[in-house]
DNA sequence: ACTCGCTATGTAAGCGCTTGCATTCAACTA
DNA sequence: TAGTTGAATGCAAGCGCTTACATAGCGAGT
């Protein structure tokens, strides 16, 4: 790309002896261009290995086919999968992703969509409801196209497709009190900034409120590390009065508090039970195996595209179409003890 | 971004009153503008919350700031930790990263190059040295600048940040050979195309050759998932000579061999030890957690992002700050038996 | 033979930005 | 006072591509 500078529509005209016009038009519509020229300039192209200047293009068309996705964090399983599904689906559209990361943090997540957009995004994709004023601002000013994921919530102004967290929350937190648990304690995600980890606690209290001789003893909040979940047993183990069963806002936080139980000799389930959410693949390895809240990743990366697909295609029109509904599942493995 | 137009110079030009070169100065280098005009135009910029286009800059200064890395999948933790170090240096440059996934296909990395250098990317991050002459051919033809991780060897001709996965397989399984074990077999990936699995196995056959009172009972490709590192297991089984250790070509592999060994009632390390190559979380978590090879992800990510960096800004030269050989280590944990 | 209606191609404008060069103007210097 | 300098800004070309419109060429219908 640099020193001997790239060949351009310009030198395939030259070497052809057509006009830049029509190859062009061979590129985007074949069928507009005579055999035996299209010919011609297929072999050109494909001798000086042509490709089209992304920001030329960009510029002529207003359009890059390209669209952005902006998730918490790579480092962990939790978004990979759904992730995959999302670009699987935008290739087919011959659409290109690019992602971003903001770490959890608010005001990152607000510069990478500007980095995103500037670089030409037509659309995104986010993570979760809950964004600063500013953001949600700008996303309005520029009229950006995006579809919110990984949440779910009827008032949502937003196209979304995901799950009620709150409703999942309060799901395995019944479940688990269905199995005789009454005292309960939580470890969560930090709640500030974002909407997932404060949904599930809510309906991890919704739970508990309906069910009157259930308590809850504790709620922790820790980063998404094995180390923090740990200090975060810790702190519930302090208390006189022991929660027989925990749960955990993920996965990550769960076979911490699982891998610090081993560690304390307590045993899980007979101890202790304890469950996650997300099921990433970290959840099916463990001893026991963790016992935990599917989310329908793949789903819901597939249909996110789709919806975001759409609304670039046809518009933003006020359609249903734009709000969908996935459903969790509680997966029971080795984790959570029957009282 | 449709729609309504997005907010070019030209606006804002037309609001401030001066010309559209000195806001791009403003913009680009802010000193070259008296200071009440750069607040004036500052001022403007951001009541309308102005981008530049990227495709106009890209075209008008002949490059992008953006770089690609394309690696096999994204779907596994493998990557992921190397991914969002090599970011993490990147962003301090301002430069944005587009990450494609090759599905361990050269094919589809062959596709993925051409879509993100059409994307503008400036250079690239792949995974690995091992490439059909097409895609080799590709790089050299436009000579697109770009850096070879997760892999080194003095003879590449390109810029190259990684460990030596050969000396690695050479030295995990002289590892096992040490702790006493006779009968090895190796459940690897894929070797087609992927020359990582095909030198670790090279290793791994090193470390028998020198040491004569060892076999290698079988070597067994899988796909990485537990399902297919299952079966292999099953089918190493099958042998009447029996291996006392398994060497595998990463964790995922050694995870699923773990787990079947365990539905078998397979004791591990007693009835059979296992060794894993990556070190990612699921290493930690298992019971016994996994005796492996940990490789320096973080490190080869910002290393290789530096590289790249050096070589975009000062052009190739021929100094030996380009290939940069990292150690990987073994972590001793609870899947090796000592015989 | 003449027009009509195609299809295949060319012409040229313009997308938004950067940047070399030209211009202006004010502050100095001699 | 005229000349010199340098800082601040404007002008305009050009980056590579797409596309509306113009043109050319050709067979068919009259």
């Amino acid at each position: 790309m640099r020193g001997t500078s790239r060949t351009s529509l310009e030198d395939i005209a030259k070497i052809t002896g057509v006009s830049t016009a029509t190859i062009s038009r061979c590129i985007n519509s074949p069928h507009k261009v005579a055999e035996p020229t299209r010919k011609r300039i297929q072999k050109a192209v494909e001798d000086l290995g042509y490709m089209p200047h992304f920001g030329g293009r960009a510029l002529a068309r207003n359009r890059t086919n390209t669209i952005g996705a902006i998730i918490p964090t790579m480092d962990n399983a939790m978004f990979a999968g759904g992730l995959q599904a999302f670009q699987d689906v935008l290739s087919l559209s011959g659409v290109t992703l690019l992602v971003g990361s903001s770490n959890y943090d608010p005001n990152q997540e607000f510069e990478q969509i500007r980095t995103l957009l500037s670089q030409g995004a037509d659309g995104l994709m986010l993570i979760g409801e809950e964004r600063p004023a500013k953001t949600r601002k700008f996303l309005k000013q520029h009229s950006v196209p995006h579809v919110l994921a990984w949440c779910y919530s009827d008032a949502s102004t937003s196209a979304v497709v995901g799950f009620d967290n709150r409703k999942s929350g309060r799901a395995i937190a019944t479940h688990v009190i269905n199995q005789g648990h009454t005292k309960l304690a939580v470890v969560a995600g930090i709640r500030h900034g974002n909407d997932r980890a404060e949904n599930r606690i809510n309906g991890i209290e919704d739970a508990i409120a309906e069910n009157p001789s259930s308590t809850l003893l504790g709620i922790e909040e820790a980063k998404y590390s094995f180390e923090s979940a740990a200090t975060a047993l810790d702190y519930l183990l302090k208390s006189p009065c022991r929660p027989t069963a925990i749960i955990c806002g993920s996965d990550v936080l769960a076979v911490g508090v699982l891998l610090r139980a081993h560690s304390l000799g307590i045993k899980v389930p007979d101890d202790l039970s304890i469950t996650g959410f997300d099921d990433i693949t970290l959840a099916q390895v463990t001893s026991p195996s963790l016992t935990t809240v599917r989310i329908p990743q793949k789903a819901m990366g597939r249909q996110a595209a789709n919806v975001l697909l759409n609304i670039l295609a046809e518009g933003e029109k006020p359609g249903q179409l734009n709000r969908i509904e996935l459903e969790t599942t509680i997966i029971d493995r080795g984790t959570l003890a029957r009282l």
